[in-house]
DNA sequence: TGAAGGATTTGT
DNA sequence: CAAATCCTTCAC
């Protein structure tokens, strides 16, 4: 490791496919404040290992900040058992359930007992899973929001809590070749907007996505 | 112990 | 635009 500061400072890791991994993969190029993490987080890869070893991939295209002190945040008010984990350090899913049907993945990130995280929107897909045989949906759009994302990426609350390092469920891997060679500039194309569906603090424009991936949920 | 509501998605 | 559906939170 060449650099090591580098990679709790900067934004966008600058490593190659495996290398550092650990570092990435663990806690301090998360723990920065969600609003840094978040658009870095585009373009990264998510990998949903299943239990029988199988591995679903997807790259990152849309997520949203939640942070300590923003009305929208489930940490908000206070620590409980549901929230407890974005209280820790970084590295870790927070995983819930919404409206009684889906569930929502998160990333947490920043210090511990700044309670804050990485809602993941969207993916897409680097390949499509044989058993989603939807005719009714274009295939590069089944992970085009969160609730859809965890529907195929089969993640529900067992989920949460769980640290995101290889062997785990679930980790990251930073920007592929494929991403960076797609950007030349080194600057993917990203808008930065409001996130969706809130009922407060829907004035912090905290939402990031590519602005050239059709897996985004909504533009 | 109960009621209200939610970081969503889908179909009418 | 409303339903589906159940966990979390807060009030009593």
């Amino acid at each position: 490791m060449e650099n090591p500061q580098s990679l709790y400072l900067s934004g966008p890791s600058p490593i190659q496919p495996g290398e550092l991994a650990q570092s990435f993969l663990t806690s301090h190029w998360l723990s920065r404040p969600a609003t840094q993490v978040a658009p870095d987080l585009i373009g990264c890869t998510l990998v949903r290992q299943l239990p029988n070893g199988d591995c679903l991939r997807g790259q990152i295209v849309e997520t949203e900040a939640y942070e300590a002190g923003d009305p929208a945040c489930h940490a908000y008010r206070r620590k409980t058992a549901r929230n407890a984990v974005m209280f820790g350090p970084a590295g870790f899913t927070y995983v819930y359930l919404i409206y009684g049907m889906y569930h929502c993945l998160n990333v947490v990130t920043d210090r511990p007992e700044f309670a804050s995280a990485v809602l993941i929107r969207a993916l897409q897909l680097e390949t499509i899973p044989p058993f989603t045989t939807s005719r009714r949906e274009s295939p590069h759009r089944l992970a085009a929001g969160p609730g859809k994302l965890c529907r195929v990426l089969q993640i529900d609350l067992s989920l949460t809590a769980q640290v995101l390092q290889p062997g785990s469920p679930l980790w990251l891997e930073p920007r592929p070749k494929s991403f960076r060679d797609r950007y030349p500039q080194g600057q993917p194309p990203l808008v930065q907007t409001t996130r969706i569906g809130l009922s407060q603090g829907g004035d912090l424009p905290w939402r990031w996505y590519l602005a050239d991936s059709p897996a985004v949920s909504k533009r």
